[in-house]
RNA sequence: GCCGUCUUAGCUCAGUGGUAGAGCACUCGCUUCACACGCGAUAGGUCAGAAGUUCAAAUCUUCUAGACGGCACCA
């Protein structure tokens, strides 16, 4: 069989479809029912996201566990789909709307726009899913879920139920993050910070009443005075001390508010007095519960001034109102200064704008049980058990125990409408269905709550939901359930470890009973080539998409598996070079093992066989087993780049610089049990490479001859032939074998030292000499039996073993280990100078390290407390280094 | 303010107590019949700085500097 020149990736990426249309992910593909089960659920991506680098690095590690499990003999399951992302396809929508029809949300109701949520979803909600075809993903597509699927919402729905009839669900009136121009409120994981160095912070004189002084009050947002209902001041703040009590003729409000003391005051900070504006600052909240003050809300859900804010501001933007009543102080000459202030702002993390602090009643889930039960399994289980584990378990633990209530209200249409019924006089009715809720009205007319489900809260389900679990709605408990949960890992990014990873923990435990999971290997962040994270705004997004068709989906997944587990990587063109690089040399390298090989076959490795085959035969296959068992032990704890690295050096080093190098003659003449050795390694190796790089190793197994079914996994018996069910290789320890790794050591070793000399003494590679070996019998044993392959590779026209060297005056010398030395005669070619500077150069390096040696050896705590096998290898290696060093300098004097 | 991470060859990064590693780039040499996306041979690092523990520190401890992340506060 002749294959092309290079690997071209795009046709071996074709493959996917056969996998997909033969089943091969779903895990019954696997007849053994009493199979072990591997699953992994993916975090569900934005339905309205398009493929990024985060989740190529997340899908590439996720395949890599599910194709490896796979080929282990696991029952396998990765879980694939999509959340709803309220916010996002809500905004999508309204914005179609508005451009397509000039219309509002409003103007066509409720139902209808629902109804082209749903549109939306499915005409543009599969981008991801076809990308993910795209990437290899061996996702079961047969289980594919949405999390406003029926089933799941369900689930949705008998969790909230269950929740508020014990207490965990309230709904309450409290200052909540409120973003006008998506008007909804968000929870604080939603909100990030900003901070703005073009803040300022506003002096403003409030008049007293029955005096003609003032109080000035420092604030950053002066618009918010309209709702002031009080001042306060620290009580043991000696300058206000008799103004405690008095009232405030509130400028521009007309109203009188009172001057009140409370510890909350800083008396050092600003004025030492402050505005209280109950209902828009947390803590001017906390005060005004304490005082019973009157709550005056001033802005409506877009941000601009209601009717409360006086006929004069009302309907203004809340930075107009900012301008105007500045404005108006300065007017009355109540402004007293304006100081330039360093201010953090609250951003909505989806569309930049500044939040508004509101109250405004919201339902909420209580965290005291929650957090308790998420404390409990990190305490007990030490789950989930972070990878890297380093900083991930404390900064948890820390979050849980700090955690606020989580609001899970928010205002929009498309999502989970919250189940919950009012009748006329306000009085909630909680049910799973509108029926039974307006049972337990006594059959009352009813109004569903309008505002839906933060989409975490159904994204907190999805370590269950997604294999039937409905609780009230009826299943608690099936096949899939049994089998899949818990999940075996979970990959994620660092950011939402608390978002999403921590309310899995505790909304599976809590219903379920069940860990989610007990590994999360937290994957770093891709950073553009700037070193910042990639972003719109930035423009230093890489898209994957592009990455595929430059270098091939098998060259990214790699390099992306190569980074050091959950370190952040600036991202880096010349390193998925290297990849395409591999893989064009593992393509090349099949090329040649299929020159004149019609006679050879794949088959098992027999060890008694084996054992009488040549040093080079027995040196690669104990290569390639130990290079098998370690791929198998870096994955188990999730050292992906500890495999990536051994199968590059296992392919690129040892298979092909030297194994194929050593075996070329026998290939190229086409001896068939040569073919048939070099082709079973290979054919293992592609094996253990195929997580990393599904599509090519796919493609080059299917053109080897005989990969029939006695190298397959038992369990996938009637599946087609593909590379995909193969039997992953352990590393069968019956074929390390030390001796052969240390005679093609020795060959290795005396190859480049002649390769050093031509390369160092300027010797054409077309010219051709006699090399020279002293050394003990066991060494030209050695030389003797590899004589073929080191004449050709060091392209040496003769080997002459000897116990001591013979050779003239005008030779190059070099020492190799064990006491030998290689000679090679250059009458005419050697520069005396040059080869003296040689000499001198390898005395020099050797010397340092003798100096080192001779420092440790010569400190007696050394001797005495360092292990003793550890003081009598640096002893033998100083008697080596003495042998090497008095061999070289009788050479330099040799040339005299 | 609190907590944490990072700082290793020109670049991007591995390496958790025992002689500093890789890829790319650089230098020299190769139309060697699988591969120039290649082959061969070199060169290049007082492991951010300081102190400490230890027979032994890139690796453990403390401090300092710089970069970054999370949390809290912010009138």
């Amino acid at each position: 069989m002749e294959l092309a020149k290079a690997f071209d990736p795009k046709t071996a990426e074709g493959r996917y479809k056969t996998w997909e249309e033969n089943g091969f992910f779903a895990p019954e593909i696997n007849e053994n029912e009493s199979a072990p089960s591997y699953s992994i659920v993916i975090p569900p991506p934005n339905v309205t996201g398009s493929l990024h680098m985060g989740h190529a690095l997340q899908h590439t590690l996720m395949d890599v566990l599910t194709r490896w499990k796979r080929m282990q003999g696991f029952r396998t399951l990765w879980l694939p789909g999509t959340d709803h992302a309220g916010i996002s396809v809500q905004r999508k929508v309204v914005e179609q709307l508005r451009k397509d029809e000039g219309k509002s949300p409003l103007d066509i109701g409720r139902d209808e726009f629902v109804r082209r949520a749903w549109d939306w979803k499915e005409k543009y909600g599969n981008t991801i899913t076809e990308q993910m075809r795209r990437e290899g993903a061996s996702v079961d597509w047969s289980r594919q879920r949405f999390t406003m699927d029926e089933d799941l919402s369900v689930a949705v729905r008998s969790v909230f139920v269950s929740l508020y009839e014990e207490g965990n669900i309230y709904r309450g009136l409290r200052i909540v993050n409120w973003c006008p121009k998506d008007k909804t409120v968000l929870s604080d994981l939603e909100v990030k910070e900003e901070t703005r160095k073009d803040g300022k912070l506003y002096h403003l004189r409030y008049p007293i009443k029955g005096t003609s002084a003032t109080l000035t009050v420092a604030t950053t947002r002066p618009e918010t005075m309209l709702g002031d209902t009080a001042v306060a001041v620290n009580p043991s703040d000696e300058r206000y001390a008799d103004l405690i009590g008095k009232m405030i003729e509130l400028p521009l409000a007309n109203r009188e508010i009172p001057i009140i003391a409370d510890d909350y005051v800083d008396a050092e900070f600003g004025t030492g007095a402050v505005k209280i504006t109950p209902a828009h600052d947390p803590n001017d909240y906390l005060v005004g519960e304490r005082h019973g003050l009157e709550q005056l809300l001033l802005m409506d859900e877009a941000g601009r001034m209601n009717a409360a804010a006086g006929a004069d501001f009302e309907g203004l933007d809340r930075f107009e109102a900012r301008e105007k009543v500045i404005a108006r102080f300065e007017e009355l000459g109540l402004l007293e200064k304006i100081e330039d202030y360093e201010i953090t702002l609250p951003i909505c993390e989806r569309c930049k704008t500044i939040v508004e602090p509101i109250l405004s009643e919201q339902w909420f889930v209580k965290m005291d049980e929650m957090r308790d039960i998420a404390l409990a399994v990190m305490r007990g289980d030490s789950v989930p058990h972070f990878f890297p584990q380093v900083p991930h378990e404390k900064v948890y633990t820390t979050w849980l125990e700090g955690l606020k209530d989580w609001t899970i209200s928010r205002q929009l249409w498309w999502g989970h409408q919250i189940p919950a019924w009012y009748d006329d006089e306000g009085n909630v009715f909680v049910a799973m269905t509108e029926a039974e809720a307006r049972e337990k009205a006594g059959g009352k007319e009813l109004r569903q709550d309008q505002d839906v489900l933060d989409t975490w809260f159904s994204s907190g389900l999805w370590a269950f939901s997604p294999f039937g679990w409905t609780g009230k709605g009826g299943v608690t408990d099936s096949p899939d359930l049994d089998k899949f949960l818990p999940t075996d890992v979970l990959v994620t990014g660092r950011d939402i470890i608390f978002l999403w990873v921590s309310r899995m923990v505790m909304l599976t435990k809590k219903f379920t009973g069940k860990i989610p999971f007990s590994d999360v290997v937290v994957t770093g962040t891709v950073l553009g080539k700037d070193g910042k994270p990639m972003s719109k705004s930035r423009n230093n997004g890489v898209d994957p998409i592009e990455m595929f068709d430059k270098f091939g989906v098998d060259a990214t997944r790699i390099y992306l598996a190569s980074i050091a587990t959950g370190a952040d990587i600036k991202w880096n063109d010349l390193l998925i070079e290297t990849y395409r690089n591999f893989a064009n040399k593992i393509w090349n390298a099949t090329r040649f093992c299929l020159l004149n090989s019609d006679n050879a076959s794949i088959r098992p490795f027999d060890p008694a066989a084996v054992s009488s085959m040549a040093a080079a035969d027995r040196w690669v296959l104990s290569r390639l087993m130990r290079t098998s068992q370690a791929v198998n032990k870096a994955l188990e704890t999730y050292q992906y780049h500890e495999a990536v690295s051994l199968l590059y050096h296992f392919f690129w080093d040892d298979f092909c610089d030297w194994y194929i190098e050593l075996k070329k003659d026998e290939i190229t003449s086409g001896d068939a049990e040569a073919s048939s050795f070099i082709l079973s390694v290979l054919e293992q190796a592609l094996r253990l490479l195929h997580p990393f790089m599904p599509y090519l190793t796919e493609e080059l197994w299917q053109k080897l001859p005989g990969v029939g079914n006695s190298l397959h996994n038992p369990a996938y018996v009637s599946a087609e032939q593909t590379i995909m069910l193969a039997d992953f290789p352990k590393g069968d320890e019956r074929f390390f074998d030390s001796a052969a790794e240390n005679e093609v050591s020795a060959v290795i070793e005396l190859i480049t030292k002649v390769r050093n000399i031509r390369a160092e003494m300027n010797i054409s590679p077309s010219i051709k000499f006699v090399v020279h070996v002293a050394g003990n019998s066991d060494l030209r044993d050695i030389f003797a039996a590899n004589e073929e392959q080191i004449l050709k590779l060091a392209r040496a026209s003769e080997l002459v073993l000897s116990d001591s060297l013979s050779v003239p005056k005008a030779s190059a010398k070099a020492v190799l280990s064990g006491g030998a030395e290689v000679a090679i005669p250059l009458e005419g070619l050697i520069d005396f100078a040059k080869e003296r500077e040689r000499l001198r150069n390898q005395i020099a390096k050797l010397n340092t390290e003798l100096e080192r040696l001779n420092g440790q050896l010569s400190n007696a705590s050394f001797v005495e407390k360092a292990p003793a096998e550890k003081v009598e290898a640096l002893r033998e290696r100083k008697a080596e280094i003495e042998q090497q060093t008095a061999a070289l300098t009788q050479n330099i004097e040799s040339l005299d």
